[in-house]
RNA sequence: GUUGGUGUAGCUCAGUCGGUUAGAGUACCUGCUUGACAUGCAGGGGGUCGGUGGUUCGAAUCCACUCAUCAACACCA
């Protein structure tokens, strides 16, 4: 590749879109079946087509990007398989929307064939905006095997497994109390109820006993359902109701006999321990109908108008004949007290509507078994959350799992494999559709119109999208897949049931670990919301301050598994990292040739052997976080790196050998600041992937893309040069803090003289103090170093003499400050010390360690009492 | 109601196995047109680690209780 100028300025627009396009043409996202190689797997959570991405997407991506680019470089073969979803109801929704709006024409005005047309097109274009998102975003996707959950294969695989656990007697058609939403027009499953507080009321009905001036007063929060009351329950040993067990109570409004039956299940202490029971419409009286052989009428249409059941009230909405049926309980006398109450209702997830639960027949899926496997595989640890904690979740719901209901009333999704003969009747499932029927021969046949839960095929995504149900070597060698990386808000819906669709179909789990990250909330903590409109949408982002501050502010600074707040500040913080990164780059490029510069052992300085040994730790301590998941931290070790020990020590005392006319000096330095600034840009490349793919094009003699490079070994140490480069950076700091404090401006350099066992040592890095302390000369104090200000520290003294500067009274407050300080800390190491506890218990080396420290503070607090004395008697 | 999370500097958050003087970023204050970067450099102030009690030689860290806050799940005639 043409090596150019780094631009003056760090402007990602100028590059991120040209990174991505070279990455794409040179395949470098490109998986294959590899024996040579390990691979490493992550099918991505298939967006849904029914928008554009968010910020939540935009941290999922961004961590499963992080993982794909550290394992590529680590040598895997690191396929990251994308694609996105049909997400059948609320897509569905959407489009009806848009036909609402654009054609003025509703779903019944429609065919199937219409409306699948339709959806299709929906389909290609949000598929399309999504994919370009990503792209923005930097997924190294391999986007040749993209797929969507709709696809041939995927479908393929959805009428295998339905076909299979059919015939299992897995999955069975009968007619059972769903969770019906009248909006939506379709039955959902429990987990796609959701349940939220609404204020009602409690109304207390007066129902009277037939042949008998006594009445039981009954209390509800749903008064309308009384159309369909079929019995009156009460506990049977309450003994206030005992009598009435076996009579008939009347229905008012209706005049419908109830039988008074007594069940166990009413709880006395609750309302007036009498129920009314509407087997139709309530779970609960559902069992009780059941138990009790009660007649069971369904009060409601499928759009929740009252049916022809409900006499006068026919027709009206839900909502209405509460209110009509209310009214007319207390013109009639039987509505005897209406109290606010505050109860929670199943709404439905996507519109939100409450949900009407409705007999009705639909499909089913046996869950015992399955959820049994699903539980003992993680028991086994064949899967692990990350965090931990979150297994509760999973634990917790499969315990407690009914059969999941998997037929909606929909028409965009996968058409359930069960045919009808129209002649005798029969069903079949299969996977094509039979061309005559298997009962009577009979030619005349037809599909089930409902359609899966979206879910259904989500389930299936780590394996349909390898192949599967075919025998492929990308099954062979990518299943199972290494981590799935998803929020906490989906573990029941999708991770609980890719788990046991896997073990099922496969008889692997269908990865090992299950990443949970966070949610991203707006700067003040608040949930992402469409009502509130807080949301950002991560290409104005991009747009302002490049895809790789975007990434990076997602990730750093967080935890795994918490929550995290998206806040403009931190955008800029980690765009300004960028622009750090960008100039030390230029600054050192800019000197370079377009030749090799090797590192000479031999020729290293101190500062040379720190930064290495530095770098050394760094590459460690970011390998163990990645491999841990600590994304965050990761990255911040990475920052800190850059930031407080290459740019801000090591460049800055680089300097003069850059300056030098000593060629070798000067090209020994650029080889290590060359050697260094490499290996940032590889751990940094997960993080912040373009830029550093920019400036490592910039590198001289650079053929290779970044992205394919090798992921850097642990150097060397040098725990030596780390300690007295420790005490030289202690030194400095002082120097600057002295000078700062007497407001002496950096261009009046200063000189320092040096006592002490290792002043010696210091003298030879005089160069350091002239660059970072403007310092001019130092040397070997005399005796006598007159009126200098003393810096102590353990083993070098350091004497600035400040001329006229001197201001004693300030001078003796500040040798007061570092007194109180020592002493604070002799007072600490005492109170250890003096404990015979201590002594006695902890561990031997721990107490030497604490026994030095001590001493040197005593040293120190010995030399300070000296200096004081002085500045005291100057000052009288 | 059940389960879980969180509580550390003004704000956002780290803090590993209990053992340095509890850290970072940001905000704030002071100084700096030093040759990569003012999207920067140097320096500074700011913390009873929610509270109480306990375990321990030693607790931000472990245990109990408690307060605050967030979330998931469940139930309510």
């Amino acid at each position: 590749m043409e090596k150019h100028i780094m631009d003056k300025t760090y402007d990602p627009h100028q590059f991120e879109d040209r990174i991505y396009a070279m990455w794409m043409e040179s395949g470098d996202f490109n998986a294959e079946v590899n024996p040579d190689k390990k691979p490493f797997t992550i099918v991505l959570p298939p967006p849904n087509i029914t928008g554009s991405l968010h910020e939540g997407h935009a941290l999922n991506h961004t961590m499963q990007d992080i993982l794909i680019r550290y394992k590529r470089m680590k040598g895997f073969e690191a396929l990251w398989l994308p694609g996105t979803d049909h997400a059948s109801i609320a897509t569905e929704v959407k489009i009806l929307d848009k036909i609402r709006r654009e054609e003025g024409r509703n779903k019944e005005d429609l065919t199937r064939e219409e409306f699948l047309e339709k959806a299709w097109q929906w389909k290609e274009e949000y598929g399309g905006t999504i994919v370009n998102q990503m792209k923005k975003l930097g997924n190294s996707c391999d986007w040749r095997r993209e797929r969507f959950t709709m696809d041939e294969g995927c479908s393929k695989a959805v009428v295998e497994v339905f076909v299979k656990l059919f015939n299992e007697g897995l999955i069975y058609r009968g007619t059972r109390l769903i969770n019906w939403c009248s909006d939506c027009g379709t039955s959902l499953s429990d987990a796609e109820v959701e349940h939220e507080d609404v204020q009602g009321a409690f109304y207390s009905i007066s129902y009277p006993i037939e042949g008998s001036q006594e009445k039981l007063i009954i209390a509800t929060t749903r008064p309308e359902t009384m159309l369909g009351d079929t019995a009156i329950a009460v506990h049977p040993q309450d003994s206030r109701y005992e009598n009435l067990i076996g009579k008939y109570a009347l229905l008012p409004l209706v005049g419908r006999r109830l039988p008074i039956i007594a069940d166990e299940y009413v709880d006395r202490e609750l309302g007036t321990g009498a129920l009314k029971v509407t087997p139709a419409h309530d779970p609960n009286d559902y069992e009780i109908g059941k138990r009790h052989n009660l007649e069971s009428i369904n009060i409601f249409t499928p759009k929740a108008l009252i049916n022809e059941e409900g006499g006068n009230y026919a027709g009206l909405d839900r909502f209405l004949a509460r209110k009509k049926i209310v009214e007319d309980l207390k013109e009639q006398g039987y509505l005897v007290e209406v109290k606010n109450h505050n109860h929670s209702v199943g709404h439905c997830y996507r519109c939100h509507q409450p949900i009407e639960p409705r007999e009705s027949l639909q499909w089913f899926v046996q869950m015992d078994s399955m959820a049994k496997l699903a539980l003992e595989s993680v028991e086994k640890g064949e899967m692990e959350f990350v965090p931990e904690r979150f297994v509760k979740i999973y634990d917790h719901w499969l315990e407690n799992i009914k059969d999941w209901c998997i037929s909606r009333q929909l028409w965009w999704g996968h058409r359930i494999p069960a045919y009808y003969c129209e002649d005798c009747g029969e069903m079949m499932v299969s996977r094509e559709m039979p061309l005559s029927c298997e009962k009577c021969g009979g030619g005349h046949i037809h599909q089930d119109e409902d359609v899966l839960d979206t879910w259904f095929s989500s389930a299936l995504w780590p394996f349909s999208t390898l192949g599967w149900p075919d025998a492929t070597p990308e099954m062979d060698y990518f299943y199972p897949t290494d981590v799935l990386v998803t929020g906490y808000d989906i573990i029941f819906f999708w991770v609980v049931r890719m788990m046991f669709s896997g073990l099922k179909q496969i008889g692997v789990a269908p990865f090992h670990h299950t990443l949970i990250n966070g949610i991203v909330r707006d700067a003040r903590g608040r949930k992402i919301s469409k009502s509130l409109n807080n949301g950002t949408d991560p290409l104005e982002i991009i747009e302002e301050y490049g895809a790789d501050a975007l990434r990076f502010m997602l990730i750093s600074g967080t935890s795994v598994g918490s929550d995290t707040r998206f806040m403009i500040e931190k955008v800029e913080a980690a765009r300004n990292f960028a622009n750090k990164l960008w100039n030390a780059s230029r600054f050192l490029l800019g000197s370079l040739e377009d030749k090799s510069y090797p590192i000479d052992e031999q020729a290293l300085d101190l500062a040379d052997k720190w930064i290495l040994s530095k770098l050394s730790q760094t590459t460690q301590g970011v390998e163990k976080s990645l491999e841990r998941y600590e994304l965050g931290q990761a990255a911040d070790r990475v920052v800190d790196f850059v930031w407080n020990d290459y740019c801000d020590w090591f460049i800055e005392l680089s300097k003069e050998a850059l300056y030098s006319e000593n060629m070798d000096k000067k090209e020994g330095k650029q080889g290590v600041l060359l050697f260094v600034l490499e290996e940032i840009l590889q751990l940094l490349h997960p993080f912040m992937p373009f830029i550093t793919e920019e400036i490592w094009q910039h590198l001289p003699q650079r053929k290779s893309h970044l992205i394919k490079s090798t992921w850097p070994q642990v150097g060397s140490n040098y725990p030596q040069e780390e300690e007295l480069m420790g005490l030289l950076q202690e030194a400095i700091t002082r120097i600057r803090n002295l000078r700062a404090e007497m407001d002496i401006p950096p261009s009046k350099k200063g000189r320092v003289f040096l006592q002490g066992p290792r002043a010696q040592e210091v003298l030879a890095y005089g160069s350091y103090f002239k660059a970072l302390a403007s310092s001019e000369e130092l040397s070997i104090a005399r005796e006598d170093v007159g009126d200098a200000s003393p810096i102590l520290l353990d083993g070098l003294s350091l004497y600035l003499p400040l001329d006229e500067l001197i201001d004693h009274e300030k001078e003796f407050q500040r040798l007061k400050k570092d007194l109180e300080k020592v002493q604070s800390e002799i007072k600490r190491g005492r109170g250890k010390l003096d404990n015979p506890g201590f002594i006695g218990k902890a561990p031997a080396e721990l107490v030497e360690k604490e026994e030095e420290k001590l001493q040197s503070f005593l040293r120190l607090e010995e030399e300070l009492h000296g200096k004081i004395k002085l500045i005291k008697e100057k000052i009288q």
